[in-house]
DNA sequence: TCGCGTTTTGACCACTTGGTACAAGCGCGT
DNA sequence: ACGCGCTTGTACCAAGTGGTCAAAACGCGA
């Protein structure tokens, strides 16, 4: 093997993952990205071969590394209502700690799809869609253990609480206070129970 | 008064929304805005000054004559259920309809609050008061005419259907079909009942 | 020590970006 | 007919865009 490469590749995604999250696909430049990770363009385009790629790299790495792996760790409350509570509390909680105020990288891009090609388009469904299973595990468990109503159906509630998380996500970026957000999970609580 | 504008300021302004609508303050070029208006670049300077201002100008006149107007004419239904229940119908519609599923101007600009200036962030912030305070009335009178249960709380579930909406808004972008923006309707519905 | 395959570096590229300068065009009042 | 005040068209600008390239740098095996 000749030279190893001087950076690493994944602390490099993790840094562009901040600019794209911060400022969408677009309006991260070139330049903002070769400062964030420190890596010369050169080095960039061997690593990387592309804006875009690397975009679709960081996406993907989000998917996995930030949803994916949170919402594993609230279904291994095993509590229905809870894991969703503590959700809703996260995320209000992450919105409010956040002084660039990101928001969800998920969600940033979901609406801005009909400017994205096909494959981030998948990516961004598919992650959307997990969220939503998971709300659809978790309701119909909780149905199971008599710790929501009957009246929920987890298909359709499932749906419900993914629209209000996104809401949250959208609000969250600067629109809504802390009250108005916390009265959304409320929102969201009520609606299971 | 020498030499009027060859132009109509009004429809120019609208054929510039329709672009920062589409693809956003960053991503609309000044060469897609002259394509669309038709007007020429020295006379787009001389009569909207920056991209920027331009981009005002247009976010104030959605909002006054699409959201504010549309608001309105649900009011004017004086009936309150019926109202909401249109709203989201006509969202949904309009979500379906639009071939370069351009979501809503004010929504999506909200997503990107932060990479906006403060006379932006204050028009969206005012825009989606205002659909906030409609909810508000609706579900007021509702009550007061006992069409809707006193088990809602105007000023908390105001909240709840804007997020609803907010939510709807993004999610059709690309995310959900027909049959699921429908779900989100029902879950609507259901929270005011 | 030399060569191989890779990585790094920085100069370079064509193109697009938002914005300006200015002369020419126009219609009105005088 | 002329000048005033405005609009129009176009040439132009510096800065930034995403991306390429060739040469130098490097560590390993032979």
């Amino acid at each position: 093997m000749p030279w190893e490469k001087t950076f690493d590749v994944d602390v490099a995604i993790d840094r562009a993952t901040e600019v794209f999250w911060e400022k969408g696909f677009e309006s991260a430049s070139l330049a903002d990205l070769i400062k964030a990770t420190g890596v010369n363009k050169g080095s960039f385009y061997n690593a990387f071969g592309s804006k875009k790629k690397l975009f679709t790299a960081s996406l993907l790495k989000y998917e996995r590394e930030q949803r994916r792996d949170a919402l594993a760790a609230f279904s291994a409350l095993d509590n229905p209502v809870l894991a969703i509570d503590q959700l809703f509390s996260m995320l209000i909680e992450q919105s409010l700690t956040d002084v660039k105020k990101k928001g969800c990288f998920l969600v940033n891009t979901a609406l801005d799809l009909p400017n994205h090609d096909e494959d981030i388009q998948e990516a961004v469904k598919k992650g959307l869609k997990g969220t939503e299973t998971f709300f659809e595990q978790q309701l119909a468990l909780g149905i199971a253990r008599n710790e929501i109503p009957t009246s929920v159906d987890p298909k359709r509630d499932a749906k419900g609480l993914l629209t209000l998380l996104i809401g949250l996500r959208v609000l969250a970026r600067g629109v809504f206070d802390k009250t108005s957000l916390e009265s959304i999970k409320a929102q969201a609580l009520r609606m299971i129970q």
